[in-house]
DNA sequence: TTCTTATACTGACTAACAGTCATTTACTGA
DNA sequence: TCAGTAAATGACTGTTAGTCAGTATAAGAA
């Protein structure tokens, strides 16, 4: 029987390991871009040989998995003191203040809003365990749940019409969302040749003013 | 010198073999899935050795640009049709009409349109030649123009309020794109879990509503 | 200390695939 | 029939994700 201490040591020690190809991971795939990075290169820059990269990670997707869990947790904070911090506000200004923190984290979390962005193909969803897909999607829900609370809020409060809290929320994520998804890309970028910024600014008014509480 | 009959034909069997190769690639493409799908493969079910496929296109991705121009192709003229099904009609339905048949587009063109969203990432840019990537842009451009004209008929009919149309077509396009590319991601679908059709109408209709005149 | 066993690590190897190019085949006009 | 040109071929190269038989290390056991 292993004594716990030594146990307890070695399963540190293995964290550390894990952390260690995580920070070289971030690194590569950061500066050479998702597409060029490779698992030797990331093996080279944590100074570990390839099997050892394969050791705690079962896929080149699931250290990117991983790199996305991150990226979703930052988010999550920001979303929640951006909710936080329109505490005392109108249920609108809280929109937008969730709105602009989605922003922000565009322009200031680049690399990881790629990340999010880059999961399209299928090949994502095969190469990683469903356990972690299923946290992946628990952690971006998290986020998301954010702006239907704000929703709900403001409908309360009277800022918003009626209705059913998470869909509006989900039709200004989609809203919001569209408009950055168009900025990481280059083709689409070129077809609508305006600033994001602008743009972001006016999808959220035009939204904002189409769930407004009508007169009729 | 030859002759101008001879190498007419020469020509005309140059074409022939292009489009056998394309037919092979758009069957290889949308059945296998883009990610999957290998120029072996292609080249086989071409009858073709795998050389003569290069010989014709340069890289993979230059014979998915070509199929991504025959789609944009199809859109460009549903949208057409589209627009000048609405003449007799308001700015507003026009633009409607329009939105349909995008949603149309994506809900029967599903291969294509996938493959327009497919398009992220850089590998793309590079490994296309620039004049092949404008005609691509040109083509996406033309298409966008048709939303920009019924948006500048919606305001000169004093349906929409007065603006930039290009802009406010840009952010209408931008919004409703959001809703789309959000349902061809497996990952980000499931956030949002409602049906692609109500999220889209309801992004549809709070959009023109929020463009609209307003009292005030 | 020395032996035994479990655990972690290694890097040469395989498989799959995009892209190349020396060689062969087919066609044309003389 | 033949020379010259254009088209087609498929074996080959280079790259990279993922594997696995073998090696090193550390922890008890004697």
């Amino acid at each position: 029987m292993a004594r716990p201490t030594t146990s307890i040591r070695r399963q540190k020690e293995k964290e550390d390991r894990k952390e260690q190809i995580l920070a070289a991971a971030r690194t590569v795939f950061f500066e050479e871009g998702i597409r060029r990075a490779t698992v030797d290169a990331i093996a080279a820059r944590a100074e570990v040989a390839k099997g050892t990269v394969y050791l705690y990670f079962s896929t080149k997707e699931t250290i990117l998995a991983h790199l996305l869990l991150e990226g979703l947790d930052t988010l999550g904070e920001r979303l929640m003191r951006a909710f936080d911090e329109a505490t005392p506000h109108s249920g609108e200004t809280r929109l937008r203040q969730l709105a602009t923190a989605y922003y922000d984290y565009y322009h200031d979390e680049t690399d990881y809003f790629r990340l999010m962005m880059a999961f399209d193909r299928g090949q994502f969803t095969e190469s990683v365990n469903p356990e972690l897909y299923e946290r992946i999607l628990h952690r971006g829900l998290r986020s998301l749940r954010w702006l239907a609370e704000a929703m709900q809020q403001a409908i309360d409060e009277g800022d918003i019409a009626p209705g059913d809290a998470r869909r509006q929320a989900g039709m200004l994520w989609a809203a919001l969302n569209g408009v950055l998804v168009l900025s990481s890309h280059p083709l689409r970028r070129e077809l609508v040749e305006q600033e994001v910024e602008m743009l972001y600014a006016g999808v959220l008014d035009t939204m904002l003013r189409g769930l407004r509480v009508r007169a009729g």
